[in-house]
DNA sequence: CTGTATACCGAGACGGTGTATCGCAACAGT
DNA sequence: ACTGTTGCGATACACCGTCTCGGTATACAG
């Protein structure tokens, strides 16, 4: 066998950094979900085996929460806002936004702390935006108090976004009549209230929704603000 | 062979319910979390082959919506509470023992619309504690914004004690020095508004800031019952 | 330049998962 | 007593995350 019938040896596989890992990974996620993650496909991506991505990673929760902070980078807001209503406001949006482009965010929203630098750069960002406003503990109480109301409201959204996908039905068809489930329940005249809500409310958009809420929790927070306590 | 040669029949083994099958499925939850939930585990502890739960459910999916609506069995409030303000902060605090108690319960908060008769039954009981103070539409709002936060903060609490769990560091200790990556992060002198609050926010415990976001958001609630919108 | 030590890559294996299939055994009807 | 039907669950399949560990490519010593 000479050189010549020997092909070159295969170029050696580009090498891998975690940017490229989580890029494959959130291409992945965003087509077909969280559970359409596995690290063998991430590694098929990049041709490369499995077990390549346990350098760059130890467990894959990590390549999730790296998902989750390269996605924070989106998040945090180009210019520095004018007031921290305006900060809040604007990072609930931009965090919703991110969701509605990335769904899989709302699994993993709130799922585990977040200490990666985007995440931490976003809360820099928030804090640094009510800054001096009232004492810091009132500061933190304000921004966690909006963060679980977004992200409980996102998750929401999202899930109501994925019933009525694979349904087929928009929610309120599914209310109205077409769930045979919540037809047969109401029927039953235990659900009254229930029952009432569901035929006479008027239907909103879901980002509407989302930002009426905001604004009472928004309205809420500067009450507190306003009168710093004891 | 004589009779008594041969073994009685084998008893056949207990017929299944959907009750028997989900307390399996919460009792193993409730030892080693969600991910300790395989169909083959819940069929094991119940001396039954895998296969034969899917005469009664379909998907493990379906098997985690059961128990998140078994659940909520323990959140609907065995008493009418007297005003809707009581309602929705009873609702709020029964939905975190009970995530307390059973902490996989925060992974599925949110995560599905729950449509199982115990839901349904507490989504009635808030619906009927509001109903006649504002139009629907505000009272759905209300109950909705309500939720958005209550469902946020618990996951956002179960998440932290689980970190706190298995780092061994109270989340104060963690941001303070002994979490590595946090304090290398705060030395790099990028976040100095989150270094400020790390360092000087006081330690409060976690059903008090629940309560304290709980009462700011219904404040707000309350100021939007009490004028109703034109 | 050669021989050896070292580091690391990744194929394969392992023990699990959720679920489809379908042979067989237990029952119901005649 | 025989037959038709039903439904159970053993087996199979495709895939998962991660451990092990043999082999090879590299770095270094002589």
């Amino acid at each position: 066998m000479t050189v010549w019938d020997r092909p070159e040896p295969p170029t050696r596989p580009a090498p891998l950094d975690r940017e490229r890992i989580v890029a494959a990974a959130i291409a992945l996620a965003d087509e077909g979900g969280l559970e359409a993650v596995s690290l063998r496909k991430v590694a098929a991506r990049l041709d490369a085996g499995p077990m390549r991505l346990y350098g760059y990673i130890s467990t894959k929760q990590e390549l999730f929460d790296l998902m989750v902070d390269e996605v924070h980078a989106e998040i945090l807001p180009e210019e520095q806002p004018g007031d921290w209503r305006e900060a809040l406001r604007t990072r609930a949006h931009r965090t919703r936004q991110a969701a509605l482009r990335h769904e899989w965010l709302a699994d993993l929203l709130g799922g585990r702390p977040t200490l990666g630098p985007n995440a931490l750069a976003v809360r820099e960002a928030t804090l640094a935006a009510l800054d001096g406003l009232a004492d810091i503990d009132t500061v933190l109480r304000a921004v966690e108090t909006v963060g679980a109301y977004f992200t409980g409201a996102i998750r929401r959204e999202i899930a109501d976004l994925r019933a009525e996908r694979d349904t087929g039905l928009s929610k309120r068809d599914f209310q109205r009549a077409s769930g045979p489930h919540l037809r047969k329940m109401l029927a039953t005249g235990r659900f009254p209230a229930l029952t009432k809500a569901v035929y006479d409310a008027t239907e909103v958009d879901a980002e509407a929704s989302f930002a009426t809420g905001l604004d009472w929790v928004l309205d809420a927070v500067a009450a507190k603000l306003a009168r710093p306590p004891a």
